[in-house]
DNA sequence: TCTGCCCCATGACAGCTGTCATTACGCAGT
DNA sequence: ACTGCGTAATGACAGCTGTCATGGGGCAGA
């Protein structure tokens, strides 16, 4: 029998995720959480063969909860599945030492597939996105790019950015011209969507 | 026996809901789709007595879908299943002639309830969604704001959206300024975001 | 040590942005 | 007929944006 931990915020399709899993013999959900902060501890009380996480989650993302399980209770392997199937995404998962990738896009039947070959030791990726990772490379921005073009993502102005961030407006245009030439694009509003889409931020 | 259709472009949440329906002794799932284009076909085809149409899908979205259900087909209830409760998808889905509108983030058991009092005729609303739609009041953008405002969006500049909507550079900065001062923001970033958050756009 | 990279900052430039006043047309409702 | 609204356009203004050149400091690797 292999247990399981499933978070996700939307209670719904946790439950109907449990509800799916459920309906399988050698599968068992034994905790359901709806923030990455009640992941840890719900896998130090059930001790889960798999903690199956979203990555979207209020509080700690799921990837960041992944990094604790895989550091602290390495007994629990981790299956990350996202409604995005961005390629950082993906990159941050396995460096956070999660043995699965899988998209919400992938047909029902391969959820318990992907869990069962995680819970043997396996690996599950989406093909389609490993293949994006090689061809994307890695994150090209700094880490002052990351953050003013975080803040521009919420549409503040090179002034209010700079305020935020304690810069001045000079050198936030700069990062944000510097981001702008890294993500091939013409203004900030797309740099931030683009880096957005391809996990930079 | 109450006959179900599931509309979600997630086939693994599509599959997980299908899962936790099915286990529930009167209700029965006959007909599941990807997009909301082959919502009206299906419907056609298999005459279910509720269709729970999820609102962000590819091609057609729910709320178009279940303007042409309750059209065509009106012995087929509506039961908008959405991730996002922004006020203005209620009054859009209502407007449409759906009989309820639960967001992902209500319990898992509540979603079974939700089906039977739509497929007896009731009501299902939201309620605190409810309460924001009466305090927002109805949407306040002119066809042209909206237009704009969704180019705007999308990064382009006001020369860029000019020349995508057939009008002048001015006419267009107009019509943002415009919508930036109905939404009482300050920019056309925050203004487009925030007519998103209300379901404006 | 020297090179390279990241960081911070300033100044200058052309171009874009948000606002306002003003004009004009068509189309409702009174 | 008159009013109000949406639409479209222009011109002007201050302020913001994206870019570039240039300067400086710190910190790692060769």
């Amino acid at each position: 029998m292999i247990t399981l931990l499933l978070a996700d915020d939307q209670a719904l399709v946790r439950g109907a995720m449990a509800a799916l899993l459920g309906l399988e013999e050698d599968l068992e959900v034994v905790a359901e959480v709806g923030s990455g902060d009640e992941v840890l501890e719900a896998v130090r009380r059930t001790r889960p063969d798999v903690a199956v996480l979203d990555v979207e989650m209020p509080g700690l993302d799921g990837i960041s909860a992944a990094a604790q399980v895989t550091r602290e209770l390495p007994g629990t392997r981790v299956l990350i599945v996202t409604t995005f199937g961005r390629p950082g995404y993906l990159r941050r998962a396995l460096e956070a030492g999660a043995s699965g990738f899988v998209v919400k896009d992938t047909p029902s039947h391969e959820l318990a597939a992907a869990v069962r070959t995680v819970a043997g030791g396996g690996r599950v990726v989406d093909p389609s996105l490993a293949t994006e990772v090689v061809i994307g490379g890695p994150n090209p921005l700094t880490d002052r790019e990351r953050q003013v073009l975080g803040e521009a993502l919420e549409g503040h102005s090179a002034p209010a950015i700079a305020a935020r961030v304690h810069l001045s407006p000079g050198t936030v245009r700069n990062h944000l011209s510097s981001a702008i030439g890294k993500t091939g694009t013409s203004n900030r509003v797309e740099a931030a969507r683009r880096a957005q889409d391809l996990g930079w931020l």
